[in-house]
DNA sequence: CATAATGCTAAACGATCGTTCAACCTCCGC
DNA sequence: GCGGAGGTTGAACGATCGTTTAGCATTATG
């Protein structure tokens, strides 16, 4: 009896199947579009006794909110040793544990509420916690500023399930199908590796551009000035 | 007389005036939430007349998506010369030039309609244009899956307009302001230029996993099999 | 057994929405 | 000057929505 995401809806309190009818629902078509109504009628009850239960649409949707976040908070990982395939495999046991929540989820990021606000914050600092790991042991590399390097990482992580349906366009095929993620790994990866430019050529120019117009960086001695210049593009000028 | 992307209300046709509040209203508040009603009312005329000229709200959305679209299209870009700063100016060009249109922009992006689709299309058209360019002259690495990164590297492009809430609560100030673009520009570049991973451990794990679980990928001898391997790292393994 | 509480239904209320309609005004061609 | 066409208004219609309410079972409690 292991536990499943989706247990069936009979076995639960009414309760329990109202909630899960407004979170496929709200997934399916979002907050505004989905009725009362039809969240009853998924659930097999009356409208009335949503209310009943919840006391407004509101109420209910932040419920649903602070469910899957707890869900998502409480999550165990996969306790794959710290080998290097760790990332990816967490990543895509989330996604495929999350699999009929992922365009909740995606909305929640989007909606402006308080429970997208606190996912998003999630994301970040478990990026944040392992890139500091990464750098750590050397296997990646600093950034000028970390904080926005974790949001950046972030933000690239979930960008494929916000925007799932124009990149699945773009596939072919849905992004949460095998097929898809396979084929989005590698090139995702060798961006991750090489980056996008052969030599620093592009970001030699910026950093000037952006000295030149800086509004008084190089007046503060405490912060550092030089950003890092590791790995081994440099050809450029 | 310098054509302003957003022309004075007043010397505008009555129809073009209730097209520029629908796209303001839409881009605020979405579809859904935007009436007739407040359309009518920031455009200065009667609801019915709203009806008068576009049929139904669902044509006049329509209209308004197709002209952003048009517009977007045929934006002229500021030729600079083919430098190295060209891309991020024309980028940073983009985003001043629709600045009132971001938000309208980011949820067409993401309603699933027609001009959002094409919207997308175009932004990966434009992407993988850069990115043979980048690569004839030497200055990007290529992929092994070209179309994959063109269409990675464009969805990271809009990612940050997409989730401009998310991404302006980390920074602490709006995306669009000079200072958080300022802030971004660097370590996105670094990424950019470095990569996250110091070395290809990662890559070639990744490479050798997938190659164990491929349906079938080694038996079709056409396809190119080696994946590209330039770039200098490489202390993996 | 009586009673209160709980889970639940069906109907209705009030508000809002997209849309329609009849009438009015204005301007232009004849 | 006259008539018609188009721009415009404001009221009203019908539908849908969130919510409320009265009532009906069922169950637990004294």
């Amino acid at each position: 009896m292991n536990m499943r995401s989706v247990p069936s809806p009979d076995d639960l309190t009414t309760r329990a199947r109202i909630r899960e009818a407004s979170i496929a629902l709200f997934g399916e078509g979002g907050f505004a579009h989905t009725s009362v109504r039809a969240i009853a009628e998924r659930a097999g009850v009356s409208p009335g006794l949503v209310m009943h239960h919840f006391g407004s649409k509101a109420a209910l949707r932040i419920e649903c909110d602070e469910y899957l976040v707890e869900t998502f908070v409480s999550r165990k990982s996969d306790v794959a040793g710290p080998g290097a395939a760790q990332t990816i495999r967490e990543w895509l046991g989330d996604i495929d544990q999350f699999r009929p929540f992922v365009d909740y989820l995606s909305r929640m990021l989007l909606d402006g509420t308080e429970g997208g606000d606190r996912l998003f914050d999630l994301f970040v600092a478990e990026t944040r916690v392992m890139i500091d790991r990464g750098i750590a042991d050397g296997s990646m590399n600093d950034s000028s500023d970390r904080d926005m390097l974790s949001t950046i990482v972030a933000l690239y992580g979930v960008a494929p399930l916000v925007m799932r349906r124009q990149l699945g366009r773009s596939l072919g095929s849905d992004v949460l199908d095998a097929s898809a993620l396979r084929r989005m790994t590698l090139p995702i990866l060798e961006l991750y590796t090489n980056g996008l430019y052969a030599d620093d050529a592009m970001l030699v120019a910026t950093r000037e551009a952006l000295a030149a117009t800086d509004p008084g960086a190089r007046s503060r001695p405490g912060e550092y000035d030089d950003t890092v210049t590791d790995s081994t593009k440099g050809a450029g000028r």
